[in-house]
RNA sequence: GCAGGGAUGACGGAGCGGUCAAUCGUACCUGACUGUAAAUCAGGCGGCCUACGGCCUACGGGGGUUCAAAUCCCUCUCCCUGCA
């Protein structure tokens, strides 16, 4: 259930997510935890960032443990030791990343992971109830996300068809499958509205998602290579068309300029790796949203922190420019690890600004 | 001392007459990264220039052979392996 509780004249709102393990203010930001860790990073140091929910993904936690393995060891929270709010991406987004090695029929989509060479289908119905074994209290309708490149382009008419298709069966199977659980303790289910750079059918398929009963609505199918203009124009046109009593999601979003500008057009919740694995590769936000690529040899002999603004960790305690770019240089895993946190944090303190 | 083998760019290591400013790896420099096939990937890496081309200096030192040498010959220096 999501609540809004303030609205703005820059166009922001401030809310309240609850879940069936607890509140989360928005808007916020979720670090992504594909296979059920922030990589280099431990709960309670992910926590410390201020995040407020973790992503997980179906697809990569469905073939390794496995759903019904994590179910046994007592569902996710307890297998990744997170406590809070959970929320799974149904494996839509794979459907796009792993686009050369996966066949797509109406009923689902045929993997052929490209580490274990093993196939995968998932169904809407199949990626419902992976995500209820796997413990999730958000979920992810099973999306078709399409590319924006000449070839794929030709099939956003169809994806968009196709996600609705499978929405109505993702709510039909969800409802199915939690029929039995009493209202406090069901997950949230979002509904995912597609259309790639066409207005029309993003009007479209986002009327249709809100027609639907899922308690939030996620924009997939930006930030997928279409560049900040037009992931902005596209953001300007749907605002005035969400249906307030739902949280807005804009999927895999983490620029700090593109949260903000995201945040100014009612949307509520992010999740993007790129603070980090830009972190691991290096690279961090500092204040005025400028970048930092700390394995330059400009930081050999900065005593500086990264940010003297931030309140992360990494700057709290004072580790250096130089001594960060030594831990990159030297392979260190520490490296990343700090400047995840940094990054991390960069986009929690944004988020903060626009909350009650 | 004798007999073999070897010395290549920051390092390791190819090349053994022309297509070699020299494969490749590392290091180094720079760039990318947006619901994680990503602690990954891409480019650069002798110097200079009025730069999709040109000039100079380079393969341990010196000297030769040849139209042409990192590549062949002589010699010096140093290293390695056997035998004394």
């Amino acid at each position: 259930m999501f609540e809004e509780v303030n609205k703005r004249q820059d166009g922001s709102r401030s809310g309240i997510l609850t879940t069936r393990v607890g509140l989360a203010e928005t808007p916020l930001f979720m670090p992504v935890a594909t296979r059920g860790a922030v990589k280099t990073l431990e709960p309670e140091e992910v926590a410390a960032t201020g995040a407020p929910i973790l992503l997980a993904n179906t697809y990569h936690l469905h073939i390794s443990p496995g759903e019904k393995q994590v179910k046994k060891l007592g569902g996710l929270h307890r297998f990744a030791s997170w406590l809070g709010p959970i929320l799974t991406d149904s494996g839509g987004f794979q459907v796009f990343s792993l686009s050369h090695a996966r066949k797509i029929t109406e009923d689902g989509v045929i993997f052929k992971d490209p580490a274990s060479g093993q196939q995968i289908l998932l169904t809407p119905e199949k990626s419902m109830k992976i995500q209820l074994d796997l413990g999730s209290d958000i979920i992810m309708a099973f999306d078709d996300l399409t590319g924006l490149g000449l070839t794929e382009r030709g099939r956003t008419n169809e994806a968009v068809e196709r996600t609705h298709r499978w929405l109505l069966r993702s709510v039909a199977e969800f409802k199915k499958l939690t029929a039995k659980t009493p209202k406090a303790k069901r997950p949230l289910l979002f509904g995912i509205q597609q259309g790639g750079l066409d207005k029309k059918l993003r009007q479209k398929s986002l009327e249709f998602v809100q027609s639907t009963d899922v308690d939030g609505v996620a924009i997939g199918g930006l930030s997928v290579g279409e560049g900040t203009r037009a992931m902005h124009a596209m953001l300007e046109f749907l605002a005035p068309l969400y249906d307030p009593a739902k949280a807005h999601y804009l999927m895999g979003v983490g620029e700090p300029g593109n949260l903000r500008f995201a945040i100014e057009h009612g949307v509520d919740m992010f999740d993007c790796v790129l603070p980090t694995r830009n972190g691991r590769h290096g690279s961090v936000w500092i204040t005025g949203d400028k970048r930092l690529n700390l394995k330059n040899v400009a930081h050999a002999t900065d005593k500086s922190p990264l940010d003297k603004n931030c309140d992360c960790h990494t700057c709290n305690l004072g580790y250096s420019r130089a001594y960060l770019r030594h831990l990159f240089k030297s392979g260190d895993p520490l490296a990343g690890k700090l400047a995840s946190i940094h990054n991390l944090r960069y986009l929690q303190r944004i988020c903060e600004e626009y909350r009650n």
